[in-house]
DNA sequence: CGGCGACTAGAACGAACGCTCTATCCAGAG
DNA sequence: CTCTGGATAGAGCGTTCGTTCTAGTCGCCG
């Protein structure tokens, strides 16, 4: 019996009930602000559950809400870089997008992976280790498409680095500041830093 | 009366060692996850002196821990950019410092005043308030360094904003791959894209 | 039908939380 | 000396924390 499918359809229900709303209390309120008994309440889950899921308690569930941070922005990253072969250009949508997701949340949905792994630095390794293959996973998005820009491959992987943890700070900068103004302008600068490798397009 | 003094020095010993101890300990274990009693406990002093001196509770606590930190980063700012006429230079020497002291702390203390601020979003307004001035500040000073090095004032200021949240997610990104290289590109990036202005140099 | 494993349900535990409260100490003013 | 007020000291409040545990429900296989 490897068909794990017919009852998985509820019981993977619930689970990715609990991981979401795990997921979106952290992005607000941070790994330690936020209970094992919020989440079950706001999920619609009981307590039983969410250790029937996560025997290994808050610190598993917490990875897996890193996880999936990582996946949702993953995605929206590939999106927004398929759907214009300039990566200067792109990044500058995306900036423009993470702001509007910003201010439409009346500035608190910041970044979730930054939010959960902020203040676990010694405590809970698992999810530093999560939060650690996050950014290298966007990095390594960034990095494929500026090589599949005609960039040099150490160039790439080199830029990569900045245009992730710039696109992590101006994210945070704008939610402190309540303004797109750090977001706006890390999308201008990533493009400019682009574009001064050469190429000022595509080809 | 206005003399203060005698006594104020033994109080305020007291107060700064109850007002470091905090900021220490939110930069590593953020601020949900950092107890009054443990920052008496740590800082030598009891319940009731933390109370006297911060009668708003944790949060005017957490506030003046930002406020610290604020002071600390704008000092080690302004050293920085005063050592080199250069601000390309300035800041790559800058991240530079910034990745030797994370890494000599094994990865532990990040930007004091991003540790503390994250997950405070909607609970804690004064200490929201208090990180938007410090990232002001620090942009402010940013900003002038680059109008002392002829910057238009309106591109210095633009820049500005992506100094600091580079700078920010550079130190975040380090402290999670536990590596200097998100800041030491960071720091060659953020002197390429202000080379980009024109000046090669200071003059 | 009986039994079994996956899942739900929530009471209960000890510890820690932020905070309030009273008591005490002690230097300096009168 | 007394008196005063800033500072120290810590017991104790009610609440919530993460976790454990037992009981119960349900669908499916034999």
């Amino acid at each position: 019996m490897k068909t794990k499918a017919p009852h998985d359809l509820e019981t993977a229900g619930t689970r990715e009930r609990i991981v979401r709303t795990a997921s979106r209390l952290m992005q607000r309120q941070g790994y330690e602000g936020t209970g094992i008994k919020q989440i079950s309440r706001e999920a619609g889950a009981t307590l039983g559950s969410v250790y029937h899921f996560f025997p290994g308690g808050k610190q598993e569930l917490g990875t897996a809400a890193v996880r999936l941070g990582d996946e949702e922005f993953t995605e929206l990253l590939r999106e927004s870089l398929d759907a214009e072969p300039d990566p200067a250009k792109a990044l500058v949508a995306l900036t423009a997008s993470l702001a509007e997701g910003l201010r439409e949340s009346d500035w608190l949905d910041g970044c979730p992976v930054t939010s959960t792994v902020v203040g676990t630095a010694g405590s809970a390794p698992g999810i530093q280790r999560a939060a650690a293959e996050a950014f290298a996973r966007w990095r390594a998005v960034v990095a494929a498409k500026l090589v599949a820009a005609r960039f040099a491959e150490a160039d790439a992987e080199d830029l990569a680095h900045t245009v992730i943890a710039t696109l992590e700070g101006a994210e945070l900068a704008s939610q402190v500041a309540r303004s797109e103004t750090p977001l706006e302008a890390a999308g201008r600068h990533l493009a400019r830093l682009i574009a001064s490798y050469g190429g000022s397009g595509h080809s």
